[in-house]
DNA sequence: CTAAATATGAGATGTTATATCATAAATATT
DNA sequence: AATATTTATGATATAACATCTCATATTTAG
């Protein structure tokens, strides 16, 4: 049996609605459309997945540039994840269980891009930045991307 | 003045040569050009900059597939790392100095792409991948990247 | 109600990467 | 040495990801 509540698609839109409101900016039906497919899949995906996703599900038509431009918003105000390693996008995970932002880390199952958002912690977190500092770098972006397998893709 | 002795290229690809000819594998005029252009260039440099190199530098017109190819060679023989966050390529740093391969991590500026290998030690990583297996994850490639900004670039 | 700001559409183009089939060069076999 | 096999490269097409630009629609402010 599955011990996990399912994360309600239906209480993250509502989120994501108030949370664009606070902020003064609009979440228009195609921002939601976007934002639902993400929270939908459960997984990363494309920007073209994303257009797939609309117009089977939708009848929307979304063009790339839409989603792309779509996309940005959603990052701007914290909704949503591009994940650089693997050029996709997820869902914040926070929408699902409604607590505050923290900074976080992602593991990317390289086999089904199932994506968990971890937290590891200030101190690893300023061990890794001390690492940098040493040779004179300096860290711009603590949303760290590990390469991974989930536990169904490992076997 | 410049501290740094600069790393000698004549001798980084001597030792290409070494490690190709100890795994009986043919580092060939063109193989030995994409190396040059990646250590000559010191930051990392996507394919199609290294064709452009290669048709500058020599009158090689070296086509896109034919990089592609060249680079997944010299990354399976450890000469060249491919940064899947920039999409961009390096040369393995420890070709400049000669001593073995260890994992490595990498600190890579945003603003001009100048790539700093470290090794952050066996104690931080173990960290992180308990991190990961504490949600059922399993870290895949310890050959971390950073998003940073290099002594220069951060003024 | 109009003007300004914001959001989206449409098409071209740029960048990164791979698939496929052909050709050239090196190595092995007889 | 002549031929077969393997390895390396060239050439072309196409796919996947991303941005630029200009046009149009929709919303908000004055």
């Amino acid at each position: 049996m599955n011990r996990k509540s399912p994360p309600d698609i239906a209480s993250s839109l509502e989120y994501a609605q108030d949370q664009c409101a606070a902020r003064g900016v609009k979440f228009t039906e195609k921002r939601k459309q976007v934002l639902k497919g993400l929270l939908e899949s459960k997984k990363a995906l494309s920007a073209y997945e994303l257009t797939d996703y609309c117009r089977e599900k939708y009848s929307s038509q979304l063009p790339a540039m839409s989603v792309y431009r779509i996309l940005d918003f959603l990052e701007e105000v914290e909704l949503v994840h591009r994940l650089d390693s693997a050029q996709k996008y997820v869902a914040c995970s926070h929408i699902s269980c409604n607590h505050e932002h923290e900074l976080s880390q992602f593991l990317i199952c390289k086999s089904c891009y199932l994506v968990e958002e971890i937290s590891i912690g200030k101190n690893l977190m300023n061990a890794l930045r001390q690492s940098a500092e040493k040779v004179g770098f300096r860290l711009t972006n603590q949303e760290l991307e590990f390469d991974s397998l989930c536990g169904n893709c490992s076997e």
